[in-house]
DNA sequence: GTGGTAAGTTAGTGTTGACTAACCGAAGAT
DNA sequence: ATCTTCGGTTAGTCAACACTAACTTACCAC
């Protein structure tokens, strides 16, 4: 079974956040993707479940092996995603939106080919 | 108000199945997308109250200006998109159900940098 | 005309994933 | 000590978009 769209672009975000500004609480992940705070905390109830994150007695949430897993996956995806889009001229917080959106649904296949091609073009300059 | 992604696709549907098979039903749109009738009989009633499309009283389907437009526009974005994942070596098959969701989320802008791109390399070569 | 099949519709359901309203506990300020 | 604010939670709602179940109509065969 797939994770949810949603699953992984809070993974991501946690990890985000994490390099950023080290401790991630609830509220963190509310302020960078402006949602409810109700929203966020329903998603995180759901990510402790499926082992995800683990929360301490603080609030404070930290990423499992496999969460982290997930994570760095998504991530990558999405460094590669904008940085195509940024090499081929598009504006950086364009680039970014337009990752965030497609490192969800590309095949690991088309990703993979364009991970081909822009190691290519840089071995190229 | 930006349309539906799901209307999007119907709409491209419509186009492509007509260019294909000339005269358009519901039940083409079924077959072809694997959807249940209901579903689509929702989706036809939606686009037809929208001004997308137009039903004759044998229930051949026909899209309207606006739809038509809508229809085009979605058809060469995925056609570019698939184009340039063929190109950088994507089988056929992976390539269109990649288009087929990214096409409905990439901005404008995205697009027509990667239009730009596919451009050079062709005159390039 | 009775039966079967094809095509479309309506009504109701389930899932995903956001929202608001409202409540709770802890921590600071006065 | 009370009051506010912050952070988190629960409960209920809503929209998009698919689904199944069940009804209708039309047409074809015999």
């Amino acid at each position: 079974m797939d994770l949810q769209e949603s699953a992984e672009n809070y993974l991501e975000t946690i990890f985000i956040l994490r390099n950023r500004i080290g401790a991630v609480r609830s509220v963190d992940i509310v302020n960078e993707l402006d949602f409810t705070r109700p929203s966020v905390s329903v998603a995180m109830k759901k990510l402790r479940e499926s082992g995800h994150i683990n929360v301490d007695s603080d609030g404070y949430i930290t990423l499992t092996e496999i969460g982290q897993k997930v994570a760095e996956e998504i991530y990558e995806r999405h460094s590669l995603l904008s940085g195509f889009l940024i090499a081929l001229g598009v504006d950086k917080t364009t680039a970014a939106e337009d990752a965030c959106r497609i490192e969800h649904i590309i095949s690991k296949q088309s990703f993979e080919k364009i991970q081909d091609f822009v190691q290519k073009e840089f071995e190229k300059k």
